[in-house]
DNA sequence: TAAAAAAAGGGGGTATTCCCCCCCTTAATT
DNA sequence: AATTAAGGGGGGGAATACCCCCTTTTTTTA
């Protein structure tokens, strides 16, 4: 029953690449290339004067003038039904986020196979997105660095006074809330100074948010 | 070709649940609810005793006895091959991650259509992994939550201070570091403070990693 | 072009944080 | 019986953070 073809831009500034890739895509069934920008620039004037718009558009996330994020952001918010599948080399983790929060349906790296990205087009277009184990896994480990103090164990006290650290309080509104006297709390912070190998309260702020002691 | 069905264990405290959802796997093509466990310790009691391996493990996130993140976290160490899909009936942010980070390949919320279910298992089953929209879009939005003046724009400078802030330094190193008097700096300090509706460092610290403008 | 806002620097005071000591009790170890 | 760890409480002081009020210069913008 030869549904019409998913339509499919590819914006890349690698013309070499993004040539191929068309020669790929095309040959998946029921995918049709309809247009192949070398800049996110291109794609956006290209829209700008109503021309046709893609299904899905397969987006290079470095591009020497306007950027993968920069370019996802206007499509997000000009062409909001168009899914942008996010192509990259590497898996750095503030692009990722990056082009996720700018409306990305899926973040693909390029040494991929052709199945996967045959996969992840019907996904994107079928389901509203696609999301890779290793997207998702860098989203949930891009808290394991620095060098934090990880093989400390937290007492269930030393967790509720880290807790009520990350927030604007004073030891002595935590002692308040702990029911211990500010005194005892400055031991609390102290001992935790230590353990987190940490020198300030902000030092706390980030060992339990990387660690995910607290969640924001 | 009808290949070897997929076996899958239910474990789930709610019995009505757990039984009726084995009908409804059940009635799928090529799946097979082996066995339905009542608690996490249910589960790794059969598995100890070196009884059959499922393919899949729809695992309820919320048991009485044995938690779900503990048990998923029990499945991933012994035994790694298992491809566990999380449910739950909330989506609370701090059991996603953590069902997750216990090595969960998917999560889905209870309410969702048998068709997805279907498609998840056999997602997670062929590809090893099915992360939904809403899933990663809380991994992602898991900062999105306080009243954060979204509205404001920061300039580069202050964008600067901010930076700097969200580090062990005092107002004195950051002034250092920026190359201004101290007292500029805790100028910077108060402007932030009443843009960003924050009373404390540890406020602009909060704010500059829920708006990503730094990345843990 | 005059007014407003931004950028830089500052005084002086109070509150809080940070740091190094100290003490007591209770419960587990040895 | 003595030691050690864990939880709670404290003093005093120096450093830092926080707050309000101020001046000057430059840049925007109305």
């Amino acid at each position: 029953m030869s549904e019409s073809p998913i339509t499919i831009f590819i914006v890349d500034d690698h013309k070499l690449f993004s040539s191929s890739l068309k020669g790929l895509v095309s040959s998946f069934s029921n995918f049709k290339v309809s247009e192949v920008f070398n800049d996110g620039d291109e794609i956006v004037s290209f829209l700008e004067d109503k021309n046709s718009v893609p299904d899905v558009v397969l987006l290079d996330v470095k591009m020497k003038r306007m950027g993968g994020i920069e370019t996802c952001g206007w499509l997000k918010k000009n062409f909001p039904t168009i899914k942008v599948l996010a192509l990259s080399m590497e898996e750095d983790e503030e692009i990722v986020i990056g082009m996720l929060r700018a409306g990305a349906k899926g973040y693909l790296l390029k040494d991929i196979n052709p199945g996967v990205l045959e996969h992840a087009i019907n996904e994107v277009y079928k389901n509203g997105f696609y999301y890779t184990e290793e997207v998702t896994n860098t989203l949930l480990n891009s808290s394991e660095n620095g060098s934090l103090k990880n093989n400390v164990v937290l007492k269930e006290r030393e967790l509720e006074f880290l807790k009520l650290t990350v927030s604007e309080r004073t030891y002595k509104e935590i002692a308040n809330v702990m029911c211990l006297s500010p005194k005892t709390v400055e031991n609390y912070r102290e001992s935790l100074f230590e353990k987190l190998e940490v020198k300030t309260r902000i030092g706390l702020v980030l060992y339990a948010i990387k660690e995910k002691i607290v969640i924001l």
